[in-house]
DNA sequence: AGTTAAATGAATTTGGAAATTAATAGGAAA
DNA sequence: TTTCCTATTAATTTCCAAATTCATTTAACT
């Protein structure tokens, strides 16, 4: 019973060939939130679902019904959906709980890791830093292979916590922080230097300095929260609205 | 921005008046899962929930696609949706997981938490205290009013932990424990005293000793556990089956 | 003028029928 | 007997129209 090997994505990672429309709509439909093409608060009608992903209303219907329960959609009964709000005061929450919960994930994944999971993090590393975080060259732009290759290298780091449902709420985590990452993406671009503080992490990591390790996490999860903070966008309110029903 | 106020249930907690029959579909199954009406792993046909629940093929398949993002159900593309499925080894990890949950949200209720809040504590364990464990005298029976009370208490005491996302994770890995719990309650009752682990929870937590209050909240999720583990249960397997996709 | 009530219009929700896909059984060939 | 293919059956998925509900405007009444 050894419930400490790599545990593998639980989402559809690379194939987005879904086999059915309604899946097919869920994941296209996250990816809209996830970069803010679809934008915070914004009042999401079927009709208008229908035309933008060609499908009919059931499969729509069905996209919705599983993005909010992921809270990354907001349902009132008989009044429809809506993109889940964000306002500082949610991302200062949502921060300080992915701290608290990557925490245990490296922690106890440094315990258990084996040598393919190392093997894993290297490779992963590796081809994360070939690969450009815009895909233009002065502007932001997103790269959706550069977002991919981001989530393997964090989720290869915890891959051997021994829990899914540890990793599940990561992934949720990362996902609601994508947002306010691709909010704030382009003020940001490209003062910052990302790939040392991937390859700090992983070698404190690989020596299995727990201490260390979490530490770096938590400053990484930090400073990506602070330059949104600090980049005063107009449209982020401070507090949750909590008349407009985000809090679901 | 006092983020530390106790936080409100998310779900439709005392009024199960849904609005919308799709609503009213996903309480009543979500209930039957989690007393285990409907057994894990049983296959979950549009017409025979159709005819379970009295309502169409939408309102039903929305409940299924809502539960399967909380992996109270499994969907498998085209081949329909069933009762995620239970394991000694399921059990193992989600009771492993409740502890590191639930030790974060205790410790920051402890550290946040106000007399409204100690005040909610011991009103709780007063009504939880008065309510019998079972609705029958000898045997053991669902109580519906007994499980709400016990939500409630548990609630209330991580409730100033200040994160809507803890407090929901803490909310799904009840509502997965609470499967197991059920599926070995008839086996266990009345052997426990959960009223003095109840009255020791509360007492350490209102002296804001949170080392003992996250060691007494343990305990007590791991008895739970291994009343069910000792029980031997014919139909609870020992591995999660990853070819039956109860992995999702 | 202010408040309440009815009527209109728009959007959500629901039921069932049609289309698509998987599971099963039966039979031919190796 | 086993394996593979085909025909048949069963179940899931999807579309769409009818029914319900909500929001807004207009009218009536105190």
């Amino acid at each position: 019973m050894d419930e400490h090997r790599p545990i593998a994505d639980s989402r559809n990672g690379a194939k987005s060939a879904s086999t059915t429309v309604a899946s097919s709509v869920y994941d296209k439909m996250r990816l809209d939130i996830l970069t803010g093409d679809l934008r915070p608060g914004k009042k999401l009608r079927s009709e208008f679902l229908r035309g933008r992903y060609n499908a009919g209303i059931s499969p729509v219907r069905e996209a919705l019904n599983r993005l909010s329960t992921e809270r990354l959609v907001c349902r009132e009964d008989q009044r429809g959906f809506h993109v889940a709000g964000v306002s500082k005061a949610g991302l200062v929450e949502l921060t300080k709980t992915r701290c608290w919960i990557e925490e245990i994930a490296i922690r106890e994944s440094i315990e258990w890791g084996d040598d393919a999971w190392e093997e894993q993090i290297v490779l992963s590393f590796h081809r994360l830093s070939r690969t450009p975080r815009s895909s233009e060259d002065l502007t932001y732009a997103f790269n959706a292979k550069w977002e991919g290759l981001h989530r393997d290298f964090h989720n290869a780091v915890i891959a051997c916590c021994g829990s899914h449902w540890l990793l599940g709420f990561c992934e949720q985590l990362v996902d609601q922080a994508d947002r306010y990452r691709q909010l704030a993406a382009a003020v940001s671009y490209p003062k910052r230097n990302e790939r040392n503080e991937h390859k700090d992490l992983m070698e404190a990591t690989l020596s299995r300095d727990a201490d260390s390790a979490v530490a770096i996490q938590c400053a990484h999860i930090r400073k990506t929260a602070d330059i949104v903070l600090e980049a005063n966008l107009s449209f982020l309110p401070d507090d949750i609205d909590l008349a407009d029903p985000s809090r679901c």
